[in-house]
DNA sequence: CGCGGCGAGGACCGGATAGTCCAAATCAAG
DNA sequence: CTTGATTTGGACTATCCGGTCCTCGCCGCG
């Protein structure tokens, strides 16, 4: 295992921008089909039917199913984030966070509570098979944490929040609410236990807050 | 869906000790192998194999590979439930639920924190794809949270939990955590998440109590 | 000790699905 | 326009895996 295709660029394709689009569209296709039927669950065919390619395009943008499976855990995680950054990257203040928090349940309410998080459901289903995909998840939930974790040390250099608050602690607690909470609720089909655990979680960093709210968290 | 097999048993069939142990030894290989790859990684010949049976064994005991996972289902959740009335039933203290939480910690932590929890897993794989298991596993969800739950009312009933504390709530909430912080233990290979988890829940718990504690959560 | 039925063994089947291959079409560049 | 590389279509293959079936074995009962 010397080179991989690490600094390898002796012979870069020529890629077409028809080929870009295709490659994206069957990324589209096995991002929505893989969120509802689950990654093991969904087959090549299936992918290549909703994205109108063909096998031939399948094996030549992608070695194989489990590179597919990576480039989307990658795809996913881009979205993700960049959807969270507009969420989080401005959070100054408690009901920042609250309003972060209410788009989420918004978001999931939409189909009931099912599906749950879309990164969630990949850790989940690949971590056991999958090592590279589990690694990559992993640093995705990182990031994502850090962007709340960010928003929190803004809150506490500002003076909202108390030199005792741990902004990690703090976010990863809010990230396993919100994972958990996503977990119950595609059990339940019910967004509640979505609602309660991030309510908790919020009622937890309220408590460190120097002037507290009298308002409920919702 | 009139009958199901609920009181129908105009053809019982007599059912030998030998029979039932070849069931159980099924029904354990499946519980061990379908923990540690997942439930549809798990082939009934892995199964057939892992069990010392055969494929007519399988199949003399289960209609097919979606009701031996509901057995399972059903066979996991008697478990984690008898384990956690266990641990619960007797819960009347705040140091009680330090303990349980411990308890969780430590077991998790001899594979570091790999595999998550066995109900967990499941529904996130099952969710989408058996409306039955789904509701099964919902169901045992409910049932762990109302141990949870029964020992904060005794709490509460006790003086030691405020009046205003919502122990349907706080059960929920502590729930997502333990869930959440298995999931991404899962992903990050180490417990340090599933910790950080449970300690907002608890410390969240800790709030409501009457005569707050000094000493720290651990 | 023989009979009936449950339990067990394991070969076999069929379909689904990942993966291959080659020829045709399309495109970029000179 | 020519040429060579990329992109595409889709038939084809190999294999895995769920599920079937037939036979024999074993056990309990009369």
């Amino acid at each position: 295992m010397a080179d991989e295709q690490v600094a390898a660029p002796t012979k870069q394709r020529r890629i077409s921008q028809r080929g870009i689009a295709t490659r994206e569209r069957i990324l589209e296709a096995a991002n929505r089909l893989m969120f509802v039927r689950g990654v093991n669950a969904t087959t090549l065919d299936d992918i290549r039917e909703a994205s109108q390619t063909s096998k031939s395009q399948l094996y030549h943008h992608f070695a194989d199913k489990q590179e597919l499976v990576r480039a989307l855990v990658k795809y996913r995680g881009a979205l993700v984030l960049q959807r969270e950054r507009g969420g989080l990257e401005r959070l100054r203040s408690f009901s920042g966070l609250v309003r972060w928090r209410n788009a989420l349940v918004q978001a999931n309410s939409l189909n009931n509570g099912k599906y749950g998080c879309g990164l969630g459901s990949m850790a989940v289903e690949l971590s056991d098979q999958d090592e590279q995909a589990r690694s990559m998840l992993s640093e995705t939930f990182a990031a994502w944490e850090k962007l709340i974790s960010d928003g929190l040390h803004r809150m506490r250099d500002s003076g909202a929040l108390r030199q005792d608050a741990d902004p990690e602690k703090l976010a990863t607690g809010l990230m396993a609410a919100l994972q958990g909470g996503y977990l119950l609720a595609n059990a339940a089909h019910d967004v509640a236990p979505m609602e309660v655990a991030l309510d908790m979680a919020l009622d937890h960093i309220k408590s460190f807050l120097t002037e507290p709210t009298g308002e409920p968290t919702r």
